[in-house]
DNA sequence: AAATATTTCAAATGGCCATTTGAAATGGGT
DNA sequence: ACCCATTTCAAATGGCCATTTGAAATATTT
């Protein structure tokens, strides 16, 4: 561990690793301070307690993901459909980044397995935004016909492949031999085009469903 | 709870409630015990160990739903798509069941964020047979131009659909307001269409993708 | 009803882990 | 070199919880 950092930036970064890979409560204070040589009072000294550091571990990793992985904004209005795929192909490439750019989707893959007492507040901070913004093209792209029940839907539809693909990568890396692991990817890009089609596909799918029965509340 | 049932009955189905309700880790042996109206050694007299009882909770589901909603085995062949529909109208009336049978999902649920020393083998009991046939079922649908990766992700994607619909439907019943929550459901039948609609319209296109660009892996 | 096996019970035991404590080391300013 | 604030340290502390224990109660057998 980095030395020209202070004991504060070494802890973050260590905390960062291994909060992402084995999630909020499998992790354990004496861990972290190990891995960034520190002593075990090291976390109540600097950060109070565990779960001060873990969100700001969560600042850390959204500012750097931010900066490398920004939403569009302008073509929104003009070409739901595009920015939709423009999208998810980030979000693709940000789950198969190899940077300290992937820790962000790993940690928010443990956040949604078990939820911490942070949970509401991490994702009011740092998701809200976005959720925002693909709740809006997902209504234009289907049209003023969808009913507020219908948007939410097609917006968890919509989310649930890349989440899941998230899930899957993660399963990846562990030994686990289960179903829902991914296939070994060599080729990320080919990858996202096939969950692209797969979420631009769905979503026109549920609009004509919307648009030709039209007695749906 | 019924005392014409032995501790043992009255320990599986406390304990098939809880464990649905709080995953394996947050319940303690205490509580189940409580709710069975059974001492706090009963778990470990009866099962051996709380990750015995948690096995023996996943059989007596299993073998609940497997009663309710069974696969339908013809069709697959003839028509898989109409196969595939059906599949994911059980599996989303099975997450809305007020019965006992909606615990499985939630079980389920709660073993994929944060999977058990038992995952491994409780998946491989339970679920590797319903994957099989799901898996034919979109090769079938998808043609034989497919490969191994694609129809592993093309599963993964549809398969997420149903998953996180009950991620959704799970938060929706705490009090959590944050996103990937349901809409609150009057009408499973209905939602359960537009799922439908979304999970073929996926499939559909990721054939259309890959037929159309022959230089896929 | 005596003898034996099974089941229930309340009170330990022991492991894990976040957090606290108070002393020791370190560093900057004078 | 001395003072004071900051940081580091090893060794407690205390809470939580699965599991054990050995005695008491209950059921079954003969």
């Amino acid at each position: 561990m980095d030395k020209n950092l202070t004991t504060k930036e070494r802890l973050i970064q260590a905390a960062s690793v291994i909060f992402a890979e084995k999630g909020y409560r499998d992790t354990t204070v004496a861990e972290i301070c190990d891995a960034a040589g520190a002593n075990i009072a090291a976390v109540n000294y600097h950060f109070g307690d565990k779960s001060n550091l873990y969100c700001q571990v969560w600042e850390y990793l959204f500012e750097q993901s931010a900066a490398k992985y920004p939403l569009p904004t302008d073509l929104i209005e003009t070409d739901p459909e595009a920015w939709l795929r423009h999208f998810i192909r980030s979000r693709v490439e940000q789950i198969f980044d190899t940077d300290i750019h992937h820790r962000l989707p790993q940690l928010l893959h443990r956040e949604m397995g078990e939820p911490t007492e942070m949970h509401e507040s991490l994702f009011e901070k740092y998701l809200q935004p976005s959720h925002q913004r693909v709740s809006k093209a997902i209504r234009l792209l289907i049209g003023p016909g969808i009913s507020e029940n219908q948007l939410k839907l097609a917006h968890l539809n919509f989310m649930s492949l890349h989440i899941f693909l998230n899930v899957g990568h993660q399963k990846n890396k562990t030994n686990c031999q289960c179903r829902h692991r991914l296939p070994s990817t060599e080729n990320p890009a080919e990858l996202a085009r096939q969950v692209e089609a797969f979420a631009i596909g769905g979503l026109l799918a549920t609009r004509d469903l919307i648009h030709n029965t039209g007695n749906l509340s």
